[in-house]
DNA sequence: AATTGTAAGCGCTTACAATT
DNA sequence: AATTGTAAGCGCTTACAATT
């Protein structure tokens, strides 16, 4: 690869002006034709600065670390293309690694401390596993992705409380009274906002909430069996389900056929989050869709501020709003 | 953080000798006394070398780039899990690309020209996405994942005909004579294997072999509406299907029920690869797994022996030999 | 005053040299 | 001969200096 003094050599100027020239360093202005001059050798060469040599300069390593619980969530693929529309933005590259792979502590210490990585984008499996990352994190600048930190500021946050309302309203609005939630875990902050919604959506219909037909087992598949037993055991159970996440509501589904319901003949159920997998479940399911590539984007704009040395706030991102995605999984109550 | 120097001093020894004894330099045989010290001084300063100062110095990033089409598939959490073992294992860090985000050429070359790794791990949609991918990364060490290149050598496969065999001989073995192949594009090598292992089966089982009766759609879910369409408008259409694909199947399952067909009554179906997903399908899918963090394990081996100058290899994983996860979506024939 | 150049130094590895 | 030290240099950025 071409070097810095091959491209000075090539533009007959010295190293020190190639550098500030290409950097587009705001104290030096070169005439135009010596600019000229250095893009141009820069370009005939294919120049392109070494990473480590100018990571180990300016103790920069322009490289962000994304920790996410589970790779294969549908709902990451695009948070992650948020993630990487905003790095590229923003001069950044991504280093992925799951959250379960690095909570052995020493890993994402590890980034750190080998100079790989400037700051890190969090997201653990609930509060506790991202204030933990956090923890390890230590002194590094971090964003957590929907969570907040107890003692400091530097998160991002979907509009969990909109989505609960909006998913309640919209079985309410096909005339069931009774209905069920069934949330991720009670220590999951998006779990209590969405919970908040909705009751609040409920509450301003003026139908009855019951505690029981909330449960709070968990996001995932096999949380969704106990949560539904457990709900429909109601002596008058519910006639529709809001799922706090898409995948616990393919486990909704699975349950409901095993406990004989027809869905949405017998039980009505509406998902929050959108993913591919919705399209393919029996019957598809109806969700609300929440703008997760806006997230991406927005905790990687969080990060590139708290890396320029500004503080860290805690931001709601409620510029795109959820929408409601129809497919078959909601009817009227028998 | 703890710098050579910083551990030199504490050690009472030159930073040399420090960085020989850390790194387990064979030509310089330290007393054990002097190894000791410089071993306990680097604990207590938590000294860690710094990677940049290595990479620049060293010209090698002791990072691979992994590029697979699409981060959420189910599939490529194994796989994931092998590549991130063996890479911690051998001392590597994994920076992880989608193909779709890195064929834009630049992206690919840039990785490399900006020194930001040694080599990749690739994988591309299909067989061409792949080569060209292979050709992106030039004269870079490569090792690609289920696909072959042309002109060089350097690849890790599963056995794609023992799995094509086996889904068939499964089938055959619960009385089904009428047998079908979802299978994925014909320029996928794994799709002509996966294709000929199932042909190999149903001929030593006596069976007659429609050419009708394998289709070429693709893996993904919307390739297996026009894939079952075509397989069930026989004249005497298959009671059972091989899917090429656990993700296809889902779509299958999908389809068979708009054609009004009962899996596993009217249709039964073995998907190849298995993925949580397939527990919680209608009905869950009885599938083939074949050993993906093993392919991993054996793609990073891969890539560190091209690293360290030797030759590439085309291999075969077949060290852990593919098994079928029986579910629910076979029967006999009707 | 406006433009460009010089050279130090970031933290390592490693060839070569020096010491016991 | 066995053990340890010295110093150059990887490719940048940037404070300071020099030139027009």
């Amino acid at each position: 690869m071409a070097r810095l003094v091959d491209v000075a050599a090539a533009a007959g100027v010295s190293v020190g002006l190639v550098s500030r020239v290409l950097n587009d360093d705001p104290a030096t202005r070169a005439t135009e034709e010596t600019r000229q001059r250095i893009q141009r050798a820069a370009d005939r060469l294919g120049y392109r600065p070494n990473h480590a040599a100018r990571a180990l300069r300016s103790a920069r390593t322009y490289t962000i670390g994304l920790v996410v619980p589970d790779l294969t969530n549908a709902l990451f693929a695009e948070l992650m293309r948020g993630v990487e529309e905003a790095s590229a933005r923003l001069g950044y590259t991504v280093l992925l690694g799951r959250s379960e792979a690095l909570t052995d502590e020493s890993r994402i210490s590890r980034l750190l401390d080998d100079g790989r990585v400037d700051g890190f984008l969090l997201q653990g499996r609930d509060a506790d596993t991202t204030e933990s990352l956090a923890a390890i994190a230590g002194t590094a600048p971090v964003v957590v992705i929907n969570s907040r930190m107890r003692r400091r500021q530097g998160s991002v946050m979907l509009d969990d409380q909109a989505a609960g309302r909006i998913a309640a309203e919209y079985l309410i609005r096909h005339g069931h009274r009774r209905i069920g939630l069934v949330n991720g875990l009670r220590s999951l902050p998006t779990a209590r906002l969405r919970a908040a919604g909705f009751r609040a959506a409920l509450r301003d219909a003026g139908l009855p909430l019951r505690a029981k037909s909330i449960t709070w087992f968990g996001y995932t598949v096999p949380d969704a069996a106990p949560a539904l037993e457990s709900i429909m055991a109601a002596a008058q159970p519910p006639s529709a389900v809001v799922v706090g996440n898409v995948n616990a509501a393919m486990g909704v589904l699975t349950e409901a056929r095993r406990l004989g319901l027809s869905v949405p003949g017998d039980l009505s159920v509406i998902a929050i989050h959108d993913a591919w997998t919705a399209d393919h479940t029996w019957p598809p399911l109806t969700t609300v869709k929440l703008p997760l590539g806006r997230l991406g984007e927005r905790a990687v704009e969080a990060l590139h501020r708290r890396l320029d040395g500004r503080p860290g706030e805690d931001q709601l991102v409620d510029d795109v709003a959820p929408e409601v995605i129809e497919r078959e999984s909601v009817a009227g109550p028998a």
